[in-house]
Parts: C-alpha cells; sequence; structure tokens
DNA sequence: GATACCATATTGGTATACCACACCGCAGCC
DNA sequence: GGCTGCGGTGTGGTATACCAATATGGTATC
C-alpha cells in the first residue's frame, strides 16, 4: 500500500475478497491475518463476524475461510433478487420524486462505466442500490445490498467484455426511462428481464470458467449442468 | 431460570430481549452483562456484535442499547415481509411436496398454539418459518428469520386476546389449505390479506399501548398517528 | 513396509489488562 | 452567584496471555 488507510478494517478484508485478492474458498486464521492488515486478534475476530454475517466468510469446525462461489447459490440468489428487485421498481414508481429518478437516469447513462469492468461493476452496484433506496423501504435496501455483495465477485465475469457492459448499460436506462413515463409495470417487466438475462449469462460464464477458475486455484462448488 | 443453560450466549441475550426482559431501548453496557450472563467480555461482545446484525441491539456513540420498538420501522418492516411472504408462498407452491404442506398443516391446526401468547408466538413464528423453507430458497427463509425476529417483540400485543390468536389460527389454516388444493394465487391472497390484517392491528395495538408501554418504561418511537 | 502412537504446532475461544475518550460533577476562581 | 476548569468514572477499543481441542508429522515398533 503507498497510501494511507483510511477505511476500516472491515472495509479492508472485505475489498480483499471482493477483489478476488483473497481467493474464495481459501482458508483464513486469525493470527495469519494480524501481519497482513497491521492488527491485532481482536479487531480482526470483529471483522470476520461481520463479514460472516455478510456471507463473504464463513466459519466451521476447523476455522475461517472465504465463502467459495457456488453455483447454486448463485441461482437460489438471483431468484431472491428477483423478488427484492421487482418490489423494489414498483415501490419507486410509486414514491420516488422525479428528481431522484433523474438523478438515478445520471446514474445509468453514466458513460464511463462501460469503459472498464470495474468501473461497470461499482456503477451497476451503485444503480440497484440506489434504485432500492427509492423504494423508500429500509429493509428492501438492507435486501439489496445482501444481494449485490454475494454477487459481486462473479460479476467479475460478467462485465468482461464490452458488450455485456454495454447491454446492462443500456437496459439500467430502459428501466429509469420506464419509471420516468409512469410505467410501473413496463419498469417491473424491463427489471425481471434484465435480471434473467444477467443470471443466465452469469451461470454460463460461470459453468465455462469453472476449469479456468480451478486452474487459477480458485475453487467453484455446486452446478448440475 | 430453573433449568440449566443449554443456549449458547447469544441465544440467552437474544430471549431475553425478545421476551422483554431487557427493555426497548435500555442501554447496555459489556461489563455490565458480564455478572448477569457469567461470561466474560469478550463473547459478551461477539453476542452484541451478532444480535446488532439481527436488529436486535444498536451500537451509537454512546454504547449499546437494545433496539427500540419504532412504530415507523415496525411499518417498513411489515412492507417487506409482504414481498418476502408472498414469493414464498408462491414458490412454495411450486416446490412443496404433498407431505411438506400436510406437515405444515398439522403446524397450522395445533390446537394448543390458541391457548396462550407464547404458544401462539412462537407456533406462529415456526408457521411462517417453515413457510418461508418450504420455498426451497435458503435466502427467502433467512429474510424470513430476520423478519419474524424483528417482529417478534411486537407481536406479544397482537397475541394478547384470545380471539387474534383464533383468527390467527384460521388464517394460517386457510393459507394452507389453498396450497394443498393447488390455489396458488388463493394462497398468496390469503397469505397478503393475513398480514395486512395483522399489521393493521399490531400498528393499532401498539398505538394505543403507547402510553402503557411507556408508563412501564418503554420507550416507543416514531408514528405518525 | 505399514501402522500405531506420541510430541508438537496451529486453531479458535476466553479472560483480562491497558488505553483513549467522553461525560459529569464538584470545586475554585472571577 | 455564575462560570470555568479539572479530576473521577464509565464507555467501547485493543493487545495479549492462556486454554482446550485438533490436525499433523515423525518415529518406533511390529
Amino acid at each position: 500500500m503507498d497510501h494511507r488507510e483510511p477505511s476500516s478494517l472491515h472495509a479492508r478484508i472485505r475489498d480483499a475478497i471482493l477483489r478476488l485478492d483473497l481467493a474464495p474458498g481459501q482458508r483464513l486464521s486469525e493470527r495469519g491475518l494480524e501481519p497482513e492488515f497491521g492488527a491485532s486478534r481482536t479487531p480482526i475476530r470483529a471483522a470476520l463476524m461481520r463479514l460472516e454475517s455478510e456471507g463473504l466468510v464463513r466459519r466451521d469446525a476447523r476455522g475461517w475461510a472465504v465463502a467459495p462461489i457456488d453455483l447454486d447459490e448463485i441461482r437460489a440468489i438471483s431468484e431472491f433478487r428477483e423478488t427484492i428487485e421487482s418490489a423494489a421498481v414498483r415501490l419507486a414508481g410509486i414514491r420516488a420524486s422525479r428528481e431522484d429518478l433523474e438523478a438515478l437516469l445520471d446514474l445509468a447513462s453514466s458513460a464511463d462505466s462501460v469503459e472498464t469492468p470495474e468501473n461497470s461493476l461499482v456503477t451497476g452496484t451503485s444503480f440497484h442500490l440506489e434504485l432500492a433506496r427509492l423504494s423508500g423501504n429500509e429493509y428492501l435496501r438492507t435486501a439489496m445490498e445482501g444481494v449485490m455483495t454475494r454477487l459481486y465477485r462473479t460479476r467479475w465475469l460478467e462485465v468482461q467484455s464490452v458488450e455485456s457492459r454495454e447491454r446492462v448499460h443500456a437496459e439500467h436506462e430502459a428501466l429509469v426511462a420506464a419509471l420516468l413515463v409512469g410505467d410501473v409495470t413496463g419498469a417491473e417487466r424491463a427489471a425481471t428481464s434484465h435480471l434473467r438475462g444477467t443470471e443466465s449469462r452469469l451461470v454460463e460464464s460461470l459453468q465455462g470458467s469453472r476449469l479456468r477458475l480451478r486452474a487459477n486455484g480458485i475453487p467453484v462448488e455446486g452446478g448440475r449442468a
């Protein structure tokens, strides 16, 4: 690290996991993380417990491990997400002000989200999180946050190609456009088809890259196909 | 407690909160809980952190406090719950086996759930949790668990009258009955109207008992009415 | 050569000492 | 009499020592 570290320990370990610096499935030990993150066991333990509740880290009889990427889990989360997101769209359609929606459109239209995978990932996350916030329901927002966190690592695959990034970009814009003209059912439909397309492409890439990921030492569990 | 304590520290503090032995809003200190629960700060701290992630305890600049009961939050959770529950019913209608549904009907029909407030509370919680489990989606189940936990304390009010308990009992039976004959939309409708009725009665009782609760030193925040 | 056993290192779990900060009350000064 | 400053007390945050359980690897024996 060449600059100071303003983030909390939790945020730093979280980022290491989300950026795949800590590989899925990798075992972690509290003492082993001490030198790496320059903290003692107590705060590291606290961070791990919080990460456990966010689904990024697991604890078993043998100790801690970075949560593996599991195809069946991805499918279940995607299904859950569909519920959350369509409720969020519906409520946002009722409650969001025009200014809110225009700000959301700005976010969705942000051109540089297409430029790099990381931009696309970050902007896409913000978009869905902001949409959930506009539902006016804090619990929907929190649920969406959990979903985005749990899907983040696999979405690295989704944003690799510029075509994918452009498609996501366009679908986000279309969704907000529908909301802006008061077409809530259209927006819901746009959200659902966006998610279904995204999920199937995600699962496909994941299946396609299982061998590659495994070759890099990243275990990929589950998956019927 | 007249019997040994097999439960984890987390479960014991959780129960104390849910049974209102620890009052909503009450401040907690890590050292203060040591003698009360016979553990040292480290595990108490761990339990508090977990309870924080479950929404039963809060942390602010001044320290820890039992989460207050807030009318606006109840409304938001109820709205969130409607989303979760109707998705759960729909998926359970698709995926649950006949045996699963019959077991659920047994649970819903259990006569002693009407007898005492505590029975009604416990059985009702199990019912909705089991229903969510039958959705086959672990994330829906977890979300339902969070919802039931957050609503548990206010539901003490709902289960006071025998009429309430009987009504809940009947509505649960009707919901499963609809699922058993394959009437998924009917079951969804039953769930939604059940929740809406429950919520409005809940909020009403809560408003009605604000003064009483406050008189007992239990703070009740929020509420437009 | 295989197997059983024992020493050891590593794990998370717990207890506790110390720290910095913040609030509160009392006392002394203006 | 009121205001200001200072000390005491209580808070969570951190570091660390110790414990029990377990996995592991090497060695000795059969």
